[in-house]
DNA sequence: CTGGAGCCATAGACAAAAACTGTGGCGAAA
DNA sequence: TTTCGCCACAGTTTTTGTCTATGGCTCCAG
């Protein structure tokens, strides 16, 4: 049952199974040492499970006693967060969450993570600022962004990452092109024309990747066009200053299609990314939602058949 | 503060949220309604948090308190999961853990299993039962099997899948084969000696897919040889019998080699999968590990600078 | 418009639980 | 052997929780 466990009892356990001592756990929590012996006693009598192997030289965690300690633990911290969101979501001092997007990723993700932001937190704000990602990791450094979604990869080891999606990488071409007929096209047949690209300043480490798969197919990259935008890119295909590999998903203008390339299997990743502090309330709750419900309302409304790793928008 | 939170408390709270009416709340968790009235009224004073609107037309939950009874109702399952295998553990009563797994999976990716789990649940039992990717859901549907470790894609949406993993597939040749001085080799030069395959028969959505992935660079598959597991196929290699796609991490025999195919960017998924009921007292917790730390763990041990997509060994 | 039903809040009595102080036992270190 | 640190137990006080009973309020049917 979970009756005769209490919060404060948490907190006697998770104190004792970090100290091994119960006369320290106990002034830690501020109790005497016998409430809080006698507790943890209780405890232990009533749902007829040690936790603690009281030994001659000292308190060893039992097997069950460190899971208990880290329920203990997680549930402890699970709160201070729940409580901290809900207070301020009651006072509307949600802060806005500043969050930074690269231009290059899909505008539905931007979409769907405003509407769970909002079912999550009616009425709170989103300050979006749209840049490029180099520029986002460092605000995000400089605690001017709160989180960002950022094509992959990101170098740094100083953010948490969570890769949200993944689609095809696809060339753009005018609906006119000579090439407009066929259904898939042969790397070989496209290279020298694929011309236009994002700035490789911003996002260098993406622009080294394309370069890496370029080489892997034996071909070396002709950057003729940068752009900054996505909108940019589309108008440079329509102005017939070539092609450009664009992710799949991208809302496309009138006059334009994309093609899919044989054999070749790029994809354009996209990542929920913070700095490790988390200082915006919501940002635990935002994570542990990416981690379940997020993938899991993907996963329902994709097609039952599972194809290629490279097809699936989302992994879990 | 943790204080004043019962977990009692969290039982009022979830059953008036639930019904939404502090009367047939308290029957529910059988005490007096002025008992539940009470307590919630004064959690609501001390914490400073108003979680029900009381309007005339009855209650009403506010933001702050949906998002203290998401919490209630998530940490009381928790916490029931918790005690059950902590007793369990306790009680030296938890049952082997039936893992089944292909044998074309990684057998590093058991290994790391293994530890985990013996981490967690020092002494308890893992057994082992490899066969084929069919005959695995077919006994996790007899419930003969708890969970299993197999390649994707596995079709029925019966089962809970997590992706786990992630590598490259490349073609597994002789040392001294022709192809074997070289870095990289073209698709079109290999695709007609690549002839042996694992037995379609023993996971055919796997087979289909790389029907399809072949098709994809406009090649037909020769299937000349159907193995039924990995050093089947490193044997059929060795005797001459043609080539073989295979994972890259496996481990080889002596006297072979592996080799990637340029701009091709085929890859063997695992994922864990077990039957939504979790018949084991350990399920619910290998899968919060999962979610948490595997990958946590794995980010830690990659590489920084992010390659290629394909080349992610594991995906949060 | 009036009486009853449903719902929630409050008050006071009582019971249960948790806290505190003080003490004793036991092993390890001095 | 003494002393110290640590834990368990006992007795007492304080806090907390539950119950019954009651009152106020709204809604609805007669």
């Amino acid at each position: 049952m979970s009756d005769s466990l209490t919060f404060r009892l948490l907190r006697y356990i998770k104190a004792a199974a970090e100290t091994l001592n119960f006369t320290r756990a106990a002034e830690q929590v501020f109790v005497a040492q016998s409430s809080l012996s006698s507790q943890i006693g209780k405890f232990e009598d009533t749902v007829e499970l040690l936790l603690f192997a009281r030994l001659q030289n000292g308190l060893k965690l039992t097997s069950a006693g460190r899971i208990v300690a880290t329920f203990a633990e997680n549930t402890l911290k699970e709160w201070d967060q729940t409580l901290a969101i809900a207070l301020a979501v009651q006072r509307n001092e949600v802060p806005p969450l500043r969050l930074g997007f690269s231009s290059f990723i899909n505008a539905k993700l931007l979409e769907r993570f405003r509407e769970n932001y909002e079912g999550m937190f009616p009425g709170c704000a989103i300050q979006l600022w749209s840049g490029d990602p180099l520029l986002c990791l460092q605000r995000l450094d400089a605690r001017t962004l709160d989180c960002a979604i950022l094509p992959l990869p990101v170098d740094a080891t100083l953010y948490n990452v969570q890769q949200i999606a993944q689609s095809p990488l696809v060339v753009c071409m005018r609906s006119d092109d000579v090439l407009a007929d066929r259904a898939q096209l042969d790397i070989h047949e496209v290279a020298e024309r694929i011309t236009i690209f994002r700035d490789p300043e911003l996002h260098p480490s993406a622009h080294t990747r394309l370069v890496e798969m370029f080489r892997e197919v034996g071909i070396p990259i002709h950057l003729a066009c940068a752009a900054r935008t996505s909108s940019e890119i589309q108008w440079m295909v329509k102005e017939r200053y070539g092609l450009a590999l664009i992710d799949q998903l991208t809302p496309l203008d009138p006059g334009l299609i994309t093609r899919s390339i044989a054999g070749i299997n790029w994809t354009a990743d996209t990542a929920f990314v913070h700095a490790s502090h988390m200082d915006h309330v919501a940002l635990p709750f935002i994570e542990r939602f990416f981690q379940q419900n997020w993938s899991a309302s993907r996963r329902s409304k994709r097609p039952s058949k599972t194809r290629h790793p490279e097809q699936l928008e989302l992994l879990g």
